[in-house]
DNA sequence: ACCTTGACGGTTC
DNA sequence: GGAACCGCCAAGG
């Protein structure tokens, strides 16, 4: 029975991740969410750090056959999380830029980038 | 069961 | 704006 529960933790910890990528692969080219609010859209409220630790852990050939686009989540004051000029900040910003979001030293202005999800929307196409 | 670790967040100074 | 601080909470050792 222990071994049970244990299974079924380790089962409910993939789904976390799971409805974590697939939120995330709903952040449309071009734009920014934050780790908090990628939480709070998958149904983990509070778990903010959660979703970074997902990410590190996103499969090679994606989820469901499709990337998830894990540069475009930064954290709740629009900046990359990476150390500044390491090797996977560079990696996110070069992504970034590559659609046109403006990074100006680890910054990005919420004001013009952020991700407005209709929330309707969201609910309607997540499957959980 | 305890302790440490985070790709975090909000508050305060 | 930014640094310090504290709260948070699942994972993993």
């Amino acid at each position: 029975m222990g071994l049970k529960v244990t299974k079924e933790r380790k089962q409910n910890t993939e789904n976390n991740y799971q409805r974590i990528w697939q939120t995330v692969q709903q952040i449309p080219q071009g734009k920014v969410s934050s780790y908090g609010k990628v939480a709070d859209l998958a149904g983990l409220p509070g778990k903010a750090r959660l979703v970074g630790k997902s990410l590190g852990k996103i499969p090679k050939s994606g989820w469901r056959g499709k990337p998830v686009p894990w540069f475009r989540v930064i954290n709740s004051q629009g900046k990359i999380s990476f150390p500044l000029g390491g090797e996977q900040f560079e990696r996110q910003k070069q992504h970034l830029q590559a659609e046109n979001v403006v990074v100006i030293g680890n910054k990005i202005k919420l004001k013009d980038f952020e991700w407005q999800p209709d929330l309707s929307e969201i609910l309607f196409s997540l499957e959980f």
